[in-house]
DNA sequence: ACTTGACCCTCACGTAACGGCAGGCTCCAC
DNA sequence: GTGGAGCCTGCCGTTACGTGAGGGTCAAGT
């Protein structure tokens, strides 16, 4: 029979408007209501109130919450996984900082004045590396480019592993499909640009049709992608370029 | 001599607008200005910037980051030493949360469904114990009470012993000029009522003249204060008290 | 001397994640 | 059967910026 807002608030150490606002954006909404319109929260409502709680504690915006919560492959000892990785990592940085604050003491005790680089180097722990400022400026600094980096950021080990390995196989499909000889614009290689996009979706970001035909023109264009794609079969660059465009083409976009 | 806003943006890794909006609110405002109108910050800049983001890594507000860094005894490694304190404290409490994670991951193994309590046992560490419930009874949840409790929270083993050092040197001071005959609405105690109220605002949180007799009165009123000042003379709780008062009354409040 | 692109300025409105209050039901314990 | 605690839905306020708009400034190239 549940547990009131009042209940629920005061077990996990929020407010009754945070709830409130939970239920409001869709984040967290009681499973069921009393005939007055009471709230009734479920014991699931609460596991997911902890997870809320918990993800929310170390910085992330409610509304990735609610996705990462609401990915299909998202069972209870996943994200418990998740988040230890992610506290494991939190605690790394933290003590980097640690160490930098002591570098900052003996360079203090010594009247050594510190370089403005070394003053903030502790926090620059995300600045542009070459990859990110070279897709910024292909990407435009977009909303799916932001969207994409912090989802990596969630990733886990096993997660990329299982990225990698979904990666892997469409890759396959493709060179198998290219290699029987089957067309560019056909069925089947549509399918696997279809298929390849919904992976891009689902682990990174939102992958428009149009977004998608970059992406194709990308893999010709740099040799970087295509150093992953020619070993498998020459030409196979192209062929999955061609498809991505015949699969757009075909969603009427 | 000196950066401009993007140098200083760059090195430290926020935005311009981040600056822009220090500035505003005074929180760090450039040392000068060039004629045209562009902010240069100074080195000095520079480590107060440092400091800022510091603490608001923590999580503290801005305007909170304002005080204590205006704080007259603030000075360079004062702040390094509580950043490290408070550092340590953030990564234990990290490391609660680890135990608390690895718990529920056992416990999910097992198949034993977790208490509600048991759930979010790890987010209790600010929960209500017996003396903050009646501070906050009694002084009705202020302004004032918040700001204490966080100030409180920022204050190092360090920065306690010279509070209490500080309070305990008023303290006597009150008991002489009791034991000495002195009365309450004279301008010794008065100015040792004074002291005691600027101690308050000094380390705790923005003291006024009415808080300060509501105090006075509560030192009366509640053994526990007693406690602490009868051992030194009899009836001196009663002096403190009556000499704030006065205090009061000369500043007009 | 002139343009141009990168950088800077000041408004000024928008957003996220709530806090806090008003005005009004609902519940249950005495 | 009534009073106080708890719940409801708006709705405006706040913090810490994001995001342009509209317009000066500066060094480098032509």
């Amino acid at each position: 029979m549940g547990y009131s807002v009042g209940q629920v608030a005061r077990l996990a150490g929020v407010t009754v408007r945070t709830l409130h606002h939970y239920d409001e954006i869709g984040l967290l909404s009681p499973g069921q209501r009393t005939a007055s319109g009471y709230r009734r929260y479920t014991d699931a409502d609460l596991e997911r109130l902890q997870h809320v709680l918990f993800y929310r504690e170390l910085g992330f915006p409610l509304e990735e919450i609610a996705v990462i919560l609401d990915e299909p492959s998202s069972d209870t000892l996943t994200h418990l996984r998740r988040q230890h990785e992610l506290l494991s990592r939190r605690i790394g940085r933290l003590r980097e900082m640690t160490a930098a604050i002591e570098r900052a003491m003996e360079a203090n005790a010594m009247g050594i004045p510190l370089t403005p680089e070394e003053r903030f180097e502790l926090f620059g722990d995300f600045r542009p590396e070459e990859h990110q400022a070279e897709a910024e400026e292909r990407w435009g600094g977009t909303e799916a480019f932001e969207q994409s980096r912090r989802r990596m950021a969630t990733m886990t080990k096993d997660d990329w592993k299982r990225f990698t390995a979904e990666a892997a196989r469409t890759t396959e499909d493709f060179a198998k499909a290219f290699t029987d000889g089957l067309p560019a614009d056909g069925e089947v290689a549509m399918d696997l640009a279809e298929e390849h996009r919904a992976h891009i979706t689902r682990w990174c970001y939102d992958c428009s049709y149009e977004i998608h035909r970059g992406l194709g023109d990308m893999y010709v264009a740099d040799p970087r992608f295509a150093a992953n794609y020619e070993p498998l079969a020459p030409g196979l660059t192209q062929y999955i370029r061609d498809a991505i465009h015949a699969n757009a083409d075909r969603a009427g976009a």
